[in-house]
DNA sequence: TCTGCTGGCACCTTTGAAGGGA
DNA sequence: ATCCCTTCAAAGGTGCCAGCAG
């Protein structure tokens, strides 16, 4: 059986500069994903985005949403979110900022948000923005709804995926491609910490109207502000603000003033500052990730359920760790659905895609893969591995699920500050081993 | 006492059904 | 009969806040 260290051996080159001909050739397609409200985004992050976890689960805002290029326009593709910690603390609010309360809580399961729409032609991905509007975070571990489960006081970013794929569970054949955005970032609270972010979400999340100042609630905001100083000056050291700005800037500037984030004392501290990179490279950041497609990839499979790849077993042949930034585009893993049971759902699968106008799929039915998983996981040595369907009449979101690590290690990438990682724009092939520790499948079987 | 979490609340937007008119 | 537009109520998303638990 081949493991996935082994597997990594195959990405432990550059991916081929070549264009081979052939089939492979769609893998050199250069996908491209840009977030969207990156201003909006940057200008939360700057002060320290906080993302508020209910028990019954609730939306990010800003929420996640993309453009996508460089697709296939006839091939499909499933699209996904997950988050990972950003590091290995706990946090507390301490004096207007935050502090390391600690060493971070055992990782609760980790699932990964399934975009309803998927899989749908990169047409449809390509003709407008992608949102992840539904996606809810909770912090209840016994989530029976599929909301994306996180610790509250800890630091996560979400990942996007890509996998082109006919339908879910051809996915284990598949290559996926992964994008971060930095600015992304945000630690989980029940309740806020930093009354500035709570003013950014009031004054931009409609939902929140009624707190505005000139809404209703005029007088209860400003009996809430006689108790207590609303915009202390500098929540976090180094930050001086005058303001909280409606996100105007130029990307520009919203980049050079990444230093003021409130963690960017800590990345200072990690992160070898001496950077090759000048200020053009900056400006490349997040704008735009570019992943070559290695096309002397090879598909892998899991063929013996219940024995997963451990993430120790992976972190072990990471070697090439520190140091490195993580302004991910990752080189494409593997996305590792077991195969079993996949017959069962040949009823289910779209067919092949045909290029040209064609409907777009409609809403497929998952939920009886969750009957299946449930099922399965009654297996010794077998973890159940959860999917929600998008379109289930109980699970209301697509997520897929399943029990994450004990403890992701704390993760080098995001640590690194954005000069360092404009560098590397995207190219991270060569530390497949390291983007191991944060399996996008939680590395369980079925 | 402190810190973090929970549930209820008021206020708001979103969504979809119903109805009327062209 | 169909389509389009408007209205309205229900559903659901917000932050606030008092109270609770460890």
């Amino acid at each position: 059986m081949q493991s996935i260290r082994d597997l990594k051996s195959n990405f432990s080159g550059p991916p081929p500069s070549s264009t081979p001909a052939g089939p492979d050739a769609y893998l050199q397609s250069n996908i491209r994903m840009n977030l969207e409200d990156p201003e909006l985004w940057k200008t939360f992050h700057e002060i320290g985005t906080e993302m508020i976890i209910t028990k019954s689960g609730r939306r990010m805002f800003p929420h996640c949403k993309v453009n996508i290029s460089g697709l296939i326009p006839c091939a499909k593709y499933i699209l996904l979110v997950d988050m990972v910690p950003e590091d290995g603390f706990r946090y507390k609010w301490n004096k207007e900022k935050w502090e390391v309360a600690g060493k971070a809580e055992p990782q609760p399961p980790c699932r990964t948000y399934l975009h309803p729409d998927s899989p749908a032609p990169g047409s449809h991905w390509m003709k407008q923005s992608v949102s992840f509007l539904k996606l809810k975070l909770t912090n209840n571990t016994l989530d029976q709804h599929g909301h994306i489960i996180l610790h509250s006081m800890h630091r996560y970013h979400p990942r996007f995926h890509i996998v082109q794929a006919d339908d879910l569970f051809s996915v284990r054949w598949s290559v996926f491609q992964t994008f971060t955005f930095p600015e992304t970032s945000f630690t989980a609270v029940t309740a806020y910490q930093n009354t500035k972010i709570t003013k950014l979400k009031i004054d931009h999340n409609p939902f929140a109207k009624g707190f505005r100042d000139e809404g209703t609630n005029k007088k209860r905001l400003e009996d809430r502000a006689s108790g207590s100083p609303v915009f202390c000056p500098s929540s976090f050291e180094g930050f001086e603000e005058e303001e909280v700005e409606l996100p105007k800037k130029k990307v520009g500037d919203a980049i050079k003033e990444e230093r003021y984030s409130p963690w960017g004392a800590e990345r200072e501290n990690n992160v070898a500052t001496s950077s090759p990179a000048g200020a053009d490279a900056r400006e490349m950041y997040n704008t735009e990730q570019l992943v070559p497609t290695p096309a002397s990839y090879q598909p892998y499979k899991f063929h013996e359920y219940g024995k997963s790849p451990s993430p120790s077993s992976s972190v072990g042949s990471s070697a090439s760790g520190s140091g490195r930034s993580s302004f991910e585009s990752r080189a494409p893993d593997v996305a590792t659905v077991p195969d079993h049971e996949s017959s069962k759902l040949r009823a289910h699968e779209i067919g092949p895609s045909h290029c040209g106008p064609q409907a777009l799929p409609g809403p497929q039915e998952y939920s009886g893969v969750l009957n299946m998983s449930v099922a399965q996981s009654g297996k010794p040595g077998v973890i159940g591995h959860h999917i929600y369907g998008p379109y289930s009449s109980e699970q209301h979101l697509g997520q897929w699920s399943g029990p994450g690590p004990a403890q992701y290690p704390p993760p080098p990438h995001l640590t690194a500050d954005y000069t360092t990682q404009a560098v590397h724009h995207g190219y991270h092939h060569g530390n497949v081993a390291e983007w191991s520790q944060y399996p996008l499948f939680s590395y369980s079987c079925w």
